[in-house]
RNA sequence: GCGGAUGUGGUGAAAUUGGUAUACACGCCAGACUUAGGAUCUGGUGCUUUACGGCGUGGAGGUUCGAGUCCUCUCAUCCGCACCA
């Protein structure tokens, strides 16, 4: 019979489902391996880049079950967001209809893949018992002071008719429409994830090779953690007066407190309150609060692209060592949200001060020498022009100076993040509902836990205007949790990037367990961290930052006992590419994984991917190498036919040919490489290409007993990549006894009866010699110096080097 | 500008960590079987040279008996961040 993947493969998986074969087991006394792939977004239709991720993930995890670990490898679905939204705009579907339908569609085509998922532990972020916990944790987040709502200037999406988090604003646009986003100043909830920053930057030590440095260091830039000084200018008095004595001074940051002495000049963002109450006032000309406006209404990116602007605001501030009087400006290039919104500006050791000072003609004075008339300088050197800091070198100067500021209580040493709160509010309506309540007398008030979860009402209509649940005529109506008076729930819902914060300690929950808590912490403590994370690398900052706070505030808030990071190894699989592109719809240059596995089955599938190219980079689509995926699976069927018994056969291996030594060689290093390739590298290539070298060589010898062992061991080696057809050859042929269980590497089939060698003469390959394996090392070089005989007429040979098994080297003068 | 990577045949890629560069696969060429082949099988295939040979891992140096691998410099490409004071 001839390979026939669709018959094998519905086979198998039929077995797999009824025999529950792929359910984690109870008992916490065995040892585990909990393999994750991010779960995907239910758009619809599996796409290429899914088959990748779950047929490396699949791999895994189907080694290690062979190699009797207790699994867990579970699969869900990131279910709330935009998209099921845009499905109702577009096409009138209820969200929830369209989601769970796409979920029903995507659950059959991953079983077509053959992936071994537990069946149990699936669920959907949007069942209501998932929000239901969800918001369990954020009250109590709320209660411990970790969430809090506060009105502020946001990132607003007018497409998505909602707010984004600093994370989803992509070089000034939507991460997930790219339309432009803008300012706007509304309230909203924040997780204070600042609290965490150092605790997030310095754990990132615990994730060094095991992490791709690549996400380590973008991490790590996302923090951006710098130190310096903190302190305060003091407003001159007739600046105070101006401003209506409202203000003493204000606070600025810096990392170049050495440069001190350079500063002539200081500069307010636009937001700062000092010009706000200028502009309130009108203590500037029209035109500048006019301008000022405009700036203020314009994005970070705009700010950068525009050049830099500022304006002399008419008031000035005293230098705390040198007593001097010095301006100060609005400057456009100053961050409202980072370092109090107020900077010291010393242009001639800063380049964005010096180009600002050119503009505007203020005034220069260098403080380090080594500079050079007509730029700023940035390098090392002393101080000069520095009171009492003259000839220090100014790497040592800023802790002086430090010290300087705190001893006379002037200003303090401290340390400054990038990282900003996590907005987590969306107005929109397919999310979970945030489990607040606002009342007239109580003001914020969270429901009561027993009145979870809050849930979303069915009979909405989602017009893509405005948010609907705050349209909807009742839903938002309800008694306030405290005192019973009528109050108004809120009507935001949580950011998506919430629910995939915390999902890989729901699938550890046993499912038994999900009505009475949403995260068990004695199974957490089993099977955390997952061994193996695999995702794409675009989650490299959001959900892989997002989720390492959200494990750390679950532990303080104290769902979860001391866990420091939830993904202990990370893989990033590179893309699936189409003539250099991403493949992707727009561009209409995808392959649909349903008629892959239609024309091929899912063996060819996952052989494909698998062997294309290491997980790691990116893979280019080969319509031919699928081809050559699927002929090596005819081959590998065919030849089942060589097979004699059921056994591991005990081969007498010094009574074999050359030929027949050889093929058991190559299934042995196959084997050999097997255990690094599954647990360390992940270069399955390799180890498909080790199996494909041990079949070639089988091929060329017809010894049953050779052919029997290698295919038991081949079969073996490939069940974790090409799952059916090596389940099918297995029964056939083995009674399924080659995968359980490991194989014992034999070392005697590595000794051959003769050894070829590589002759060269001063490092440069010039022959080859065969010689008997039990060859001594004077015949070795004796055979050697006569193959390469014309190489040394006339020299002398001056040094013999034998690399054993590999080479000879003479050298010759 | 800062940070992270990557450069090997026509293509995707290997190389047990300093030891025969290009395994495996695709493609291509030739042959076999065929009415036919976009099926299957066999053989060949780094570049150059009539040949002997010469040259070959982005480039230039260096260490070494020996370098894709180690060191120094350099070029190119990709990715992320970016006025963070």
């Amino acid at each position: 019979m001839s390979y026939s993947p669709k018959e094998i493969e519905n086979k198998w998986q039929t077995k797999w489902s009824e025999q529950e074969a792929f359910e984690p087991k109870d008992d916490k006394s065995l040892k585990k391996k909990y393999i994750l792939s991010m779960f995907p977004f239910p758009s619809g239709r599996l796409h290429m880049g899914h088959v990748r991720n779950y047929s490396i993930g699949d791999a895994m995890a189907r080694y290690y079950r062979k190699q009797n670990y207790n699994v867990l490898h579970p699969i869900g679905w990131d279910a709330f967001g935009m998209p099921a939204e845009n499905a109702a705009i577009k096409h009138g579907r209820h969200p929830k209809d369209w989601t769970y339908s796409n979920i029903a569609y995507m659950r059959k085509e991953l079983k077509t893949l053959g992936l071994s998922f537990s069946e149990t532990r699936e669920f959907a972020t949007c069942d209501e018992l998932y929000t239901k916990w969800e918001q369990e944790f954020i009250i109590k987040m709320f209660e411990e002071k970790l969430l809090y709502r506060e009105s502020t200037t946001v990132n607003w999406c007018e497409e998505c008719h909602t707010v984004l988090a600093n994370e989803q604003v992509e070089e000034g646009c939507c991460w997930r429409c790219d339309n432009e986003v803008e300012l706007k100043e509304m309230p909203g909830y924040y997780l204070d994830i600042r609290k965490y920053a150092d605790e997030l930057l310095e754990d990132l030590k615990l994730l060094e090779g095991k992490w791709p440095s690549q996400v380590l260091a973008m991490q790590s830039n996302w923090i951006g953690k710098s130190q310096g000084l903190e302190f305060a200018f003091k407003l001159s008095d007739a600046s105070k007066e101006k401003l209506g004595n409202k203000f003493e001074d204000f606070e600025v940051f810096t990392t170049r407190p050495d440069t001190i002495y350079g500063v002539t000049y200081t500069a307010l963002a636009p937001e700062h309150p000092i010009v706000k109450e200028l502009m309130k006032n009108e203590l500037l000309d029209a035109e500048v609060i006019e301008k000022i406006t405009a700036i203020s209404n314009m994005t970070e990116v705009e700010r950068a692209k525009a050049g830099k602007e500022g304006f002399d605001l008419g008031i000035t501030v005293i230098h705390p060592l040198t007593n001097e009087e010095i301006p100060v400006w609005m400057a456009n290039f100053v961050l409202a949200s980072y370092g109090g919104g107020a900077v010291m500006s010393v242009p001639t050791h800063d380049e964005r001060d010096f180009e600002f000072a050119i503009q505007y003609n203020l005034p220069l004075k260098y403080v380090i020498e080594g500079a050079e008339d007509g730029q700023a300088y940035t390098g090392e050197g002393v101080l000069i022009n520095s009171g009492e800091l003259n000839g220090i070198k100014n790497t040592k100067a800023k802790a002086e100076v430090i010290k300087l500021f705190e001893a006379k209580s002037l200003g303090k040493g401290t340390t400054n993040y990038k990282l900003r709160n996590w907005g987590i509010s969306r107005q929109r309506y397919w999310g979970a509902p945030i489990p607040f309540v606002h009342c007239e007398r109580c003001g914020l008030v969270p429901e009561k836990v027993e009145n979870l979860p809050i849930a979303l009402p069915e009979d909405v209509e989602i017009t893509g205007e405005g948010n609907p649940l705050e349209n909807h005529p009742t839903w938002s109506t309800c008694a306030c949790p405290k005192c019973g008076a009528d109050a108004k729930r809120e009507t935001d819902t949580l950011d998506t990037f919430v629910q995939s914060s915390w999902y890989q300690f729901r699938y550890a929950t046993d499912p038994k367990k999900w009505n009475e808590c949403g995260i068990d912490k004695e199974d957490v403590n089993y099977w955390l961290g997952v061994d193996q994370y695999i995702g794409g690398i675009e989650h490299a900052i959001l959900h892989l930052l997002y989720a390492r706070f959200f494990t750390k505030a679950l532990r303080d808030v104290g769902f979860i006992d001391d866990l420091k990071e939830p993904f202990d190894n990370l893989l990033t699989q590179g893309m699936v590419l189409m003539d250099g592109s991403k493949m992707s719809k727009s561009k209409g240059n995808t392959i649909d994984p349903d008629s892959l596995i239609e024309k091929y089955g899912a063996d060819t599938a996952r052989l494909f991917t698998l062997f294309a190219a290491p997980p790691q980079k990116e893979l280019e689509w080969n319509d031919s190498a699928v081809e050559g995926a699927f002929r090596f699976i005819k081959k590998l069927y065919d030849r089942r036919s060589k097979v004699s018994s059921n056994e591991l056969p005990s081969i007498d291996h010094a009574s074999l040919s050359k030929e027949e030594k050889l093929a058991r060689a190559k299934v042995y290093e196959a084997l050999q490489k097997s255990v690094d390739v599954y647990e360390k590298t992940f270069a399955f290539n390799t180890l498909i290409a080790a199996c494909m070298e041990a079949l070639n060589a089988l091929d060329k010898q017809d010894n049953e007993q050779v052919w029997t062992e290698g295919l038991y061991i081949i079969t073996h080696l490939l069940e974790p990549i090409i799952p059916h057809v090596c389940a099918e050859l297995s029964e056939e042929l083995f009674a399924s006894k080659n995968l359980a269980g490991k194989i014992e590497i034999l070392d005697e089939v590595f000794v051959q009866d003769t050894i070829t060698l590589g002759v060269a003469v001063n490092g440069k390959r010039r022959a080859e010699i065969e010689v008997d394996a039990g060859a001594s090392k004077e015949d070795i070089i004796t055979m050697a110096k006569e193959s390469i005989a014309k190489w040394l007429e006339g020299k002398n040979v001056v040094k013999e080097i034998l690399v054993p098994n590999k080479m000879v080297n003479l050298v010759v003068k």
